[in-house]
DNA sequence: AATGAATGAGATTTCATTCAT
DNA sequence: AATGAATGAAATCTCATTCAT
């Protein structure tokens, strides 16, 4: 018949449940975790907190009281990757001197498409309504300036504004990458070719005359 | 209770509305317009049908008669964009050969950004979720299918393969100079970043190593 | 794509079609069987006017000059039927006198099913929606008075409320077979079975002892 | 936008309703009394949701809540009857043999009466339109089966085929009767004409000669 | 008189959020 | 604190009916 029967005997059955751990931090996690689950699925809209209640094993009571509203669970998602964004990026500044243009070239898209935009979720999320403008910006803008800080690392004498500049242009190229490698007939060589053009376009940018043709030639 | 009783207002809030384009073409036109508006601002989820109706001016029943339901309007903005795109092509094709490489790489994009990208709802619905994937994905190997048909024009030596994915390289660039230009930030360079990036990308695919460097010290 | 294109050259298309007839008669005539065949399909609620004017060849306006609302179509179905009752009757009457019970009791059933009970959409009306008990009783009353007349002229003797009764019977069973031909595993033994009945009931109501038994033996 | 603002007079409504039944079943039932009610006057059709909601006292959410869709209240109630069906003819059954075929005639008709087609809309929902056909069919078929499987307890010779043509008969007249028993004009004597019909009727099909005269003339 | 585009009330259904228990 | 049933605003879509042309 069409009607749960999950209604009556509710608090005996609950006992049969996992024991509903008390404790925040894996609770946040787990229903973080569910959401970029779903959203990924559905993209943002279409995405139910009750679903995602359901799937991270909570109650959508208990949802509530972590994340007052829909929106935050989104900003909690992009906050988040913003602040690991910062660990990964110091760790890749630590050697990003010793690298050459093309192993910048190549090293700094794996690092955002491997390490940063890991969850599709936070693709989706980028992408979504205009409401969610303020959050995206905040985010695009974040990444730009630490690409923009590797960068200047990378060669002290580059104007902020240049560094800015190619921040986001390495920053699209990335984007275009992960976006093609979700696609249906996505091939390796789509990558490539990326991987191609973000080289020539750093060693154009960063390199003297020298350098760039070396680095084509080699 | 089957014969609804809502004459008793009708004369009175027919009169307020501005005087009745009889003209269907008019009144699609209208419609469509709303629609990307609304789309572009909101999203396509989030676009509601009745705000549709009220920023072009229609009843929400006559916005049915023209569009039977929400996706038929989100399919007739993709299909007119691919519908135009032909024709934009193929007069782009007719002055092709005569352009350098410098030339190609800036015109392509721009004729892109111009005539094909006008309206920023088509990028949100090309970013939807889930259902869409189907029209997106047409559109997507549709204008990619067609680049790549103008690029062997250009290099009727070009393989067919080749020519996809340089035209897939072609568009990413494309969709990131409409993303960031209209951004709040935008700056006039970041769109010749990506101009000269496709310029070197271009050269190294298209060009023989001589006229490469031609193109390049010009 | 998905806008109807009959909308600017309405007038030039329109003189393609059929003429309209401005005859009154063969218009109101084709509505209603359009009306009747949508409503036999679809049922009374599920009927659109629409489909109603389309598939008569009338325009929606036409459609309302005719019949000022919907509920006038059923209405008119109904009246129509009843109308087409008396005549049928009439004609019964003449030579009823001359029956046997058993040929009253195939006759009776037989007349209604193939005169009366002819269009799907009449049974469909009469279990329609409780908006229409007052039309379902008039006609039901009608038809069972109707019989109860023929009743009483074959046999004279028959009280007033005796023959209403009988009628009332013979209509039920007259229905049930009408009901059970349309549906799928009908066999012609189910037709048999209420036509037995009916001859076994009309037989103990109508016959004197003697020629139950005379009946009932050939 | 997607931060419904509806709190304010949520306090206000609230209180105005009666104490909520917490017991799901009680909700329940109240639901599915409210729809029976509501199908009952207007059919299938014109029935609302919202109407039903109201009468049951419970807001439109949680009539969703347990019943997921329109289809979903009527399948319920056909269900549960079809349930209730086999729980009542089993219990006849028990005592069946040694009833005359009088009695059978008699008792048969008045256990549908009485236990199945409770609800009127029971009936609205057998005469339902188009998708219901599946459905009502198979509820159909359910009784007729049910009823053959008791004749075949009655007369353990009786042909499986021979069996489902009388229960179909026996089904017919007790609708009739059903049917006549809410008309306005109802007379007690309309049930007694039936039921003489189908003592008649099953004497005729049940009955040895012998057996037969006994009991009509008892 | 005829046409058919326009109207808009109202139906079904969803889901973020609240709050009694 | 935790639960999850309850809430009801709002979205999509339909269709009987009207009325300008």
């Amino acid at each position: 018949m069409s009607i749960p029967s999950h209604k009556s005997s509710a608090k005996k059955t609950r006992s049969v449940h996992a024991p509903q751990r008390s404790n925040g931090k894996l609770r946040v996690a787990a229903i973080l975790e569910a959401a970029a689950a779903v959203i990924a699925e559905k993209g943002y809209e279409a995405a139910t907190m009750a679903e995602i209640a359901a799937r991270s094993g909570t109650q959508i009571g208990s949802l509530y009281r972590f994340f007052p509203n829909k929106q935050s669970l989104g900003d909690t998602i992009i906050v988040s990757a913003r602040e690991n964004l910062e660990v990964v990026f110091d760790n890749f500044d630590a050697g990003v001197k010793a690298l050459s243009i093309r192993a910048l070239a190549d090293n700094l898209p794996a690092l955002l498409l491997e390490q940063v935009f890991t969850k599709p979720a936070l693709l989706k999320l980028l992408d979504a309504s205009e409401d969610w403008s303020v959050k995206r910006e905040e985010f695009r803008i974040a990444v730009v300036r630490r690409i923009a800080k590797t960068l200047t690392i990378y060669r002290s004498n580059l104007p902020k504004k240049s560094a800015e500049h190619i921040a986001l242009v390495v920053l699209a190229n990335t984007k275009a990458m992960v976006t093609h490698q979700k696609l249906p007939d996505f091939a390796l060589r789509t990558l490539e070719e990326f991987r191609d053009m973000t080289r020539l376009y750093l060693q154009s940018r960063l390199g003297s005359s020298m350098s760039v043709k070396k680095d084509i030639s080699s």
